[in-house]
DNA sequence: AAATTTATATACTGTATGGTATATATTGTT
DNA sequence: AACAATATATACCATACAGTATATAAATTT
């Protein structure tokens, strides 16, 4: 049974994390904040110890959302095949799902925090890691499963996988047109099928 | 023979191109901008009605640079083929040619405006669709000359390749690390050697 | 060289910023 | 229900922000 307190504290980072995604660091004011939640900043400050404490706490927020979403497409029944499709899957669609995060959390904040707040910037950088290091046991159990077989290591090739993906993410952002997501995929999906399938 | 006046408004434009993209339009104040020229508001004011013509100005001076360079890549003597090599080589070392620029300006300048300057946003979108035709008239000639063959049309094959190398210069921008170049610019010689030499 | 025009510096403006101190309200404990 | 602790609101602070008005300097024209 949570405390109101801590009830507070979570609707405060859930409630601020799309804003700082969207806006970014910088161009998140604590004002901004004190209208997206309705408190005032006497609230936001008793909660928080300043601006970038609520900064890192949404972003950790953001990130669990898209990790765990990521994590639920590579743990699902079947073969590695199977889950990479379920990965590419949710990246077609990968706008609509970060479209209540307020963007992509890790072009955004990685983007924009590059020389506007250094933790994160580092946080970001670590995200990225982290989700090729998940790609990448997926392709090792597929190689030692005998499901599938790599021109590279596994890592390598979750790394490059990774960036087409990110790559479409990005082009996505910018240009608004959504096609970008569905041809990556697409692509991705062809070259997994006669490229790496056993 | 250009007039003071004139070689002022390019002076600031040059010197506080950078300072925007490394920091977005608004992690970028106006007292950064006296700074970086030596100038007081007055002046910058007396060049330019607001924040927004300077930075839009900027903008597509740092564009200019590098349309500019992918023109010089894919300009060269010799067919196709060899200009596709041209542009990969220059995106393998993007990271020291956009150094001087403070970053990638479609990336920097794309994900930053989304929400926080509209003209920005759309200037960035467009951009992708000029570099995108510039690859794509390559490729046209190519298919045209007999040089190459392609899955998809020359827009569309266009649209993939840029989105790969873009998608390596946002994860070497987040990470740091230049092997996301250096591997997806590898990958796609491999996929142009491959796939579509005739 | 002097006069005129333009460029740039300086001083100022009103508002916004992140954060703090204190007051008031709410929650939790007995 | 009373009391204590905590959460939140309100008022305030010093500084930063984009931009403006006026003064001064520099460039251009005559």
């Amino acid at each position: 049974m949570t405390s109101k307190a801590e009830r507070t504290t979570a609707f405060i980072i859930e409630t601020v994390a799309p804003v700082f995604i969207k806006h970014g660091y910088v161009g998140t004011s604590m004002s901004d904040l004190t209208e997206a939640t309705g408190l005032t900043k006497g609230a936001l400050y008793g909660n928080f110890e300043n601006k970038e404490a609520l900064a890192l706490a949404a972003y950790e927020y953001s990130i669990n959302k898209l990790l765990m979403a990521i994590d639920e497409r590579l743990e699902i029944e079947g073969d590695s095949l199977d889950k990479l499709f379920s990965l590419t899957k949710f990246y077609r669609n990968y706008d609509v799902f970060t479209q209540e995060l307020g963007g992509c959390p890790v072009l955004n904040m990685g983007v924009d925090a590059q020389d506007n707040n250094k933790l994160l910037a580092a946080a970001a950088s670590e995200t990225i890691k982290t989700i090729e290091g998940k790609i990448a046991l997926v392709l090792e159990k597929g190689v030692n499963n005998n499901e599938l077989h790599l021109p590279v290591t596994p890592l390598q090739f979750a790394k490059q996988f990774y960036t087409m993906l990110q790559g479409a993410v990005a082009m996505n952002t910018i240009t608004r047109d959504r096609k970008y997501l569905m041809n990556t995929v697409a692509y991705l999906e062809v070259l997994v099928k006669n490229e790496i399938k056993k």
